[in-house]
DNA sequence: CTAATAATGTACCGGTCGATACATAAATAT
DNA sequence: ATATTTATGTATCGACCGGTACATTATTAG
């Protein structure tokens, strides 16, 4: 059953969607309140945006965590622990890079541009929850890479965070690549080299004299 | 000898810097006209800024300059060929990563976390030079590799650009670990991973029984 | 019907943005 | 000493920033 009061002229959802795509292409600073009234709708009124969303602030949150649902679900695979976890760092990679490069949307991942979105210490809270998931999805790598090793898959002699910061740091650096254009199969063809990384990581044979 | 006219109140060159320390922390389109002003020399007023540097855009390409000719120079051992390509790639990765997180100036890579700094196609013009520096730095990447391929330290069946761009989205996304606060020593040891990407790589043994 | 609720359109708020006009002050050139 | 040159201080420009006041319109609740 619809609410009380005078129906909205535009697609609240659609609105969200199209607001995304504004803070994932320009970021939070550098978005203006025209653009995203001018892109809603087909263009909707100052009182109509603040109605429907309360501030500007409110929207990015309300974005981002739409983000979190659904594009950057590309990386839970981390936390899958029915998949190998070779396996789930890969495909995580792999995932993110095709998301990145997908039309329809801007390029890149908005969670990685959005380092650029707080720079001061006091606007924090504008990121946080970006940051926050830049966090989580450390975590997932490190998890990974714990997992390799204690499956045998990796030598116990190596730091987890380490070789998890290869992936982070490689997953991090796409967003740059997709937004200089360089080709979705060259990073595709990285992905393949970069995880040469873990099954150098490998441990020594059994019985290796020198181990 | 010194010029005619009324002398300069505060030091340009220092200003230089100031702003370049904005400009990296916070984007050019974030730092304003007032936070520019306010850093320089104790505080300048808005015609001695305009007769200095003509405009907030002409000081920030002035920035990038400094910039490229000092912090980025980190990197330039890409294009040293009487090191061996292997090496001049972990030094650039070493050097880039050490500076980035040194005291004294903010954390991470201004060229690369200068993407941001130019959402739409219009303000293209804002971030060319620093467009352009990631450009030349991949080619350096993709030369290395090259190198590697041709001394017989790689096999000649990869791609060039494939393995680069490891070594390329590994140092874009040093920016956002250093943003983030990940430890120097969590990326120093994950340079040392990453590095074995390239040793993956190596051609297979002469005579290998199933090569 | 009337009351209550909520979104709309018009017009506008104070603040900050980057940038400038204009007169004045401090140096050099002759 | 005077002319020239350049930077300074004060005061302000129009444009845009994010955000609102207020009356109006469109819907539901009773």
């Amino acid at each position: 059953m619809a609410v009380m009061g005078r129906p909205r002229t535009f697609d609240r959802d659609k609105a969200v969607d199209e607001a995304l795509h504004l803070f994932w292409q320009n970021g939070f600073e550098a978005t203006s309140l025209n653009q995203l009234k001018a892109a809603m709708g087909g263009g909707i009124s100052a009182p109509s945006f603040y109605a429907a969303f309360g501030s500007k602030e409110a929207l990015f949150q309300e974005c981002v965590q739409r983000y979190l649902e659904t594009y950057a679900q590309v990386t839970e695979c981390l936390w899958d622990t029915d998949m190998a976890p070779r396996e789930a760092i890969e495909t995580a990679l792999r995932q993110s890079a095709r998301m990145q490069y997908e039309r329809g949307h801007p390029k890149g991942c908005m969670v990685g541009l959005g380092v650029m979105s707080a720079p001061s210490e006091e606007h924090a809270s504008v990121s946080a929850a970006l940051t926050r998931s830049r966090s989580r999805t450390r975590k997932g790598f490190i998890a990974c890479v714990q997992r390799g090793i204690d499956r045998g898959e990796l030598d116990p002699g190596i730091a987890p965070e380490a070789l998890a910061a290869v992936f982070d740091a490689f997953l991090m650096g796409l967003s740059v690549l997709a937004r200089d254009r360089v080709r979705l199969s060259v990073v595709e063809a990285g992905i393949s080299q970069v995880m040469l990384a873990w099954d150098s990581a490998a441990p020594k044979h059994r019985g290796s004299p020198y181990a």
